[in-house]
DNA sequence: GACTGTGAAAGGGTTCACAGCT
DNA sequence: AGCTGTGAACCCTTTCACAGTC
C-alpha cells in the first residue's frame, strides 16, 4: 500500500451516469475519427473539441470507466476506442427490427451509421401487405404477421419503432411480449412499457418547438424592455368561477 | 418578508428552466388529444399520465408559467393548449427549410408532425443538380446555389440538416451565414456555430448505442454476482511504457 | 374534499482547481 | 512541464409534502 492507497471505492464499473453513457457515443465517434487518420494519442482537451464538450466532463466522465490515460500524455486512442465500445457493448453485434416501413422506415434501414458499429438489421417489418416481398436497402420486407417468430428465430432484443402513431403502442406491446428489451421510437406517442424495457424517444416536431421557443426568445430580445410575449396575450383566465367566455372573448384553440 | 404574499418575485415568464421547455411539447400533445375529444378540464395526475410523467414534475413545470389552473378543479384544457403554444412561439407560423433530400430528408418533408403546428415547409434543397424541380411531399426541390436567397424571401430562421455528414458543417455555415439562427442537424457531425444560433442534434446511432449500453446491463445482470463486463476485459492497458498488445491481445478496433 | 402551487429537501450533473503521476 | 484523475463547490432538476384555494 505504499501508494496514494484510495482502493477505488467500489464505484468502478457500477453505475455509470446516465449523462455519462449518452456522451459515450459521441466521444467514440470522435476517436474513431482520429484513429482513421492514424491519430496514436489524444489529450483531454483535442479529443473534448472534437466531441464537442469541454475537457474537464470528458475527464470525468473517462474517469467512471477507469484510467485509462496517461498523465502528462493522454489517451491512447485505439485503446479507448476499444475500452468505450466494449463498455457500450459495441463489440458484440446487434440484431435489430425495424417495424414500419414508410418513408422514415426506409430512410432508417438506408441508414449508414446503423450497419456501422455493432448493429444489423435483421428484418423489416411492415403491416401492409402489399410491401411484403418488396426489398428496401436490400431486405425484404415482412408482414408483421412474422414479428413473433422473427424476433425469436434472430434472437432480437432491440426494435426499432417507426409506424404512424396510431400503431405504435400495438406494435410495442408485440415487441415487448416476443422478447424485445429495448425500443427506439419514431412514432409520436408515449409508450408505455413493462419494468426492464428501455425506451428511448426521437421526435422530430418536439425537436423543432423547442428550437421555436428560443427562435421567439431571440426575436422578442430585438425588442426588449417589455415583456414583448406577456402583453399581447387575450385577457382571459380559466378559473370557472370567474370569467370564461361568457363576454365573446376567444377561447383562442389551435387549429390542431 | 413576514410570508404570505411574495409578490413574484420578478421571475415569471423570464427564465423558464431548459428541461421544462423540454416537456412542453409533451404536454401540448397529450393536451391536444384531450382536446379533440372535447375534454374540458384535466387533473395535473391525468395529464402527466397521459404525457409520462409525474403530476409533481407537472404542476412545478406549469407553475413557471403562470397560474393557469383552478385548486380543486384542474386545468382547462383549451386554455392549457393556448397557453404552452404562446409560451412555444406556436402562434406564429416558422417558415422551415430542409437541405439535403435524400431518404431521411424526404421522410422529413412527409412527416405530417411538421406541418401541424406552425411550422410549415417553405423549401427543400438538395446539392443534387438532377434532384432539382423533383416534387418531394408535393415541393419542387431546389439547387443549393439558390440556398441564401430562399432563406432571404422567405425569412426563414429555421433550418433542418438532412445531409451526409460531409457536407453538414458547410451547409451549417451558409445557413448561419444567411440568416438561420436555429438549427435542427441529423448529420452525425459536431456542429460549429457562432454564439446566438441554437443547435439541436438528433443522431439515430447514438441512440442505439445507449440502448446496447443498457441492454448489454441487463445480459450481465443475469450472471451476475461477478462483475461480468469487466471480467472478460483482456489485461492490457494504453500506458506506452508498459504493455500494449504485446501477449497477442487483440487491439479490438471497430470496423468503422 | 379535491387539487393546485410551491417552499424545502434530495439527487444528479457540471465546473473548478489542484494534487499526483509520467 | 504537461496532462490526467478527482474531491469539492456549484448549479440545475426532481421529488416531497403541505399550505392555500376553490
Amino acid at each position: 500500500m505504499a501508494t496514494g492507497r484510495t482502493h477505488r471505492p467500489a464505484t468502478r464499473s457500477r453505475g455509470i451516469p446516465e449523462a455519462t453513457v449518452a456522451r459515450l457515443p459521441l466521444y467514440l465517434r470522435a476517436l474513431t475519427g482520429l484513429s482513421e487518420r492514424s491519430v496514436p494519442t489524444v489529450s483531454s482537451e483535442e479529443l473534448a473539441a472534437a466531441a464537442g464538450v469541454n475537457s474537464a466532463k470528458l475527464r470525468k466522465d473517462f474517469s467512471y470507466l477507469g484510467s485509462y490515460g496517461t498523465r502528462g500524455v493522454g489517451y491512447d486512442v485505439e485503446y479507448l476506442v476499444y475500452q468505450i465500445s466494449r463498455e457500450l457493448g459495441l463489440t458484440q453485434d446487434w440484431p435489430v427490427v425495424i417495424v414500419g416501413i414508410g418513408n422514415l422506415g426506409a430512410a432508417l434501414a438506408n441508414y449508414g451509421g446503423f450497419a456501422s458499429r455493432g448493429f444489423r438489421v435483421a428484418a423489416l417489418i411492415d403491416a401492409d401487405p402489399a410491401m411484403a416481398g418488396t426489398p428496401v436497402a436490400g431486405i425484404a420486407v415482412q408482414h408483421s404477421d412474422e414479428l413473433e417468430k422473427i424476433i425469436s428465430d434472430n434472437g432480437v432484443s432491440i426494435g426499432v419503432i417507426s409506424t404512424p402513431a396510431g400503431a405504435a403502442q400495438q406494435v410495442c406491446d408485440r415487441l415487448v411480449a416476443a422478447g424485445v428489451t429495448s425500443i427506439l421510437n419514431f412514432a409520436p406517442t408515449v409508450l408505455s412499457v413493462p419494468d426492464g424495457v428501455d425506451v428511448r424517444k426521437v421526435d422530430l416536431s418536439i425537436e423543432l418547438q423547442i428550437l421555436a421557443f428560443h427562435e421567439q426568445r431571440k426575436a422578442g430580445e430585438e425588442a426588449a424592455g417589455n415583456n414583448a410575449e406577456q402583453a399581447d396575450a387575450p385577457p382571459l383566465r380559466a378559473t370557472p368561477a370567474s370569467r370564461k367566455g361568457p363576454d365573446g372573448d376567444v377561447p383562442a384553440v389551435m387549429p390542431a
